[in-house]
RNA sequence: GUGACCGUAGCUCAAUUGGUUAGAGCACCGGACUGUGGCUCCGGGGGUUGUGGGUUCAAUUCCCAUCGGUCACCCCA
């Protein structure tokens, strides 16, 4: 490995790239088909864009430097404030709700590991205007939907959805004082993967009583829409009905199958306001796939109008390792459409007028650019997947026709080249839909 | 940022207690094939063994550092 990429980030070879155009086509079916148009930002954005609500200890994860006109400049690591600042310029003239999503490049300067590089597309789907939890649960079965499309069900993918509300009346109903939430929080968020003594040592150091306690430890208990609707929530009570229409209509969206509630899930964001969720592989070996919820006052603290707003990130990187697991990426796209070959009595200068009058068809087509043997341009045409080859210049052959043989079954016709150029087109040559 | 493990051709791996010019398969290029692909046979290119030091008559092998990768923390996307 003498020089490579830097560390975190990758190079696309066109075997890689053809999975990443696979997965940024899938978002964008998905985004269409639920009637969300793409925008885009800046890669490079003001520094203080990022510091002024996330706090001066993100700048120790961002790719960040001073510009010659001695501005302070940031990569983007996230698409939120730029889509906040976008809409905020329009706020008034945009139709309302707005359905806006974007796959950007982020950057976060961190030490890599599996699924977690220094750079990642993420698609970006945000709903801006619109309170109602169907909102959230449309944005949800956006979610699923892509799951689906890609091949994943719900036996590979699980959407765990909580909602901060809840959480939030269910602690205080449990005697957590207000000023401990954010400690409990982060209790929460690690229950599964620390031992039950820690946890509970934590949580009586942020000054919680053995029955507060013991209601925070039984939070990853509640993993039903019924036991979240039987717990005692103090003031949620609004939130848990609200909860329960949101998994009614991700139900109606078809997206039930792969819904879980699960209280315990919180999300690191903090700007988050109601439901939250999440997808992750059903295994539980990678990172979470997705992560997203709502965040009313988001836009408002940013300066901008008091507009609610919800949306969620999904990274290509654990995406691909999940699809790749799964053997669901697909094949490598079919490669050309015709090889060009000549025989002795014909040259590539030959062979390059009948490819650019194909090309100009439509069809991909290559030929030998260095002079070889016949049998050397078949096996070339073999190797580039060419569907068919169009040999010029055999002999017993008249001048003005050309043998065409189709590469899969060695099947050969003898054609008159003007009008087999004539009738060849993208339309005549429609390929058969790759598989995975 | 902390700790642990791992670095040999593009890929997967070899190399007897440290012992000659570090090998193989796949891939790539070419020849047999001057008129028809996938097979076969033959040949070729490609490694300062991640890098830099150290120990030794001798280092891919042992030691240190560094860089990179992986994993767990941290934090999150």
């Amino acid at each position: 490995m003498v020089s490579g990429a830097l560390p975190g980030f990758r190079d696309f070879y066109p075997a890689e790239l053809a999975e990443r155009t696979h997965i940024f086509a899938t978002w964008r079916e998905v985004a269409h088909r639920f009637g969300f148009v793409e925008y885009d930002g800046p890669p490079l954005e003001p520094l203080e864009l990022y510091t002024k609500k996330s706090g001066d200890e993100i700048v120790g994860q961002l790719y960040n430097f001073v510009d010659k006109g001695d501005r302070a400049i940031a990569l983007r690591p996230e698409m939120t404030p730029t889509l906040a600042r976008m809409v905020a310029a329009r706020a008034n003239a945009l139709r309302k709700p707005v359905r806006w999503f974007s796959i950007p490049q982020l950057f976060r300067y961190e030490r890599a590991q599996r699924g977690r590089l220094r750079e990642h597309f993420q698609l970006n789907m945000d709903i801006v205007g619109e309170s109602d939890v169907t909102a959230d649960a449309e944005l949800l079965a956006a979610a699923i939907e892509i799951m689906r499309l890609l091949g994943l069900g719900p036996d590979d993918v699980r959407a765990r959805v909580s909602d901060r509300r809840i959480l939030h009346g269910y602690l205080l109903a449990a005697g957590v004082p207000d000023a401990a939430f954010g400690g409990v929080l982060a209790v929460v968020d690690k229950i599964d993967r620390q031992p039950r003594d820690v946890s509970e040592e934590k949580l009586a150091a942020l000054g919680l009583g053995a029955s507060a306690v013991r209601a925070v430890m039984d939070v990853p208990e509640q993993t039903s829409l019924a036991s979240i609707q039987a717990l005692n929530v103090q003031g949620g009570e609004a939130a848990v009905a609200e909860f329960s229409r949101f998994a009614e209509y991700v139900e109606a969206l078809g997206g039930g199958e792969y819904l879980q509630p699960d209280l315990s899930i919180v999300r690191g964001l903090a700007y988050y306001t109601g439901i939250v969720f999440e997808l992750f592989d059903a295994k539980g070996e990678l990172r979470a796939i997705c992560g997203g919820g709502r965040y009313d006052n988001l836009l408002k603290q940013s300066g901008g109008p008091d507009l609610p707003a919800l949306g969620f990130g999904m990274g290509d990187v654990v995406l691909g390792e999940l699809l790749r697991a799964r053997t669901l990426m697909p094949a490598p796209a079919a490669g050309l459409d015709v090889w060009v070959a000549f025989g002795e009595s014909a040259g590539v200068s030959d062979a390059m007028r009948v490819s650019s009058r194909l090309r100009a068809r439509g069809l991909s087509v290559e030929y030998a650019l260095g002079g070889q043997q016949l049998s050397r341009q078949l096996k070339a045409a073999a190797a580039a997947g060419a569907r068919e080859a169009v040999i010029l210049g055999a002999p017993d052959v008249a001048p003005d026709e050309a043998t065409v043989r189709r590469l899969d079954d060695g099947h050969e016709r003898r054609v008159r080249l003007d009008e087999w150029i004539d009738e060849a087109g993208p339309a005549a040559s429609a390929r058969s839909p790759t598989h995975s």
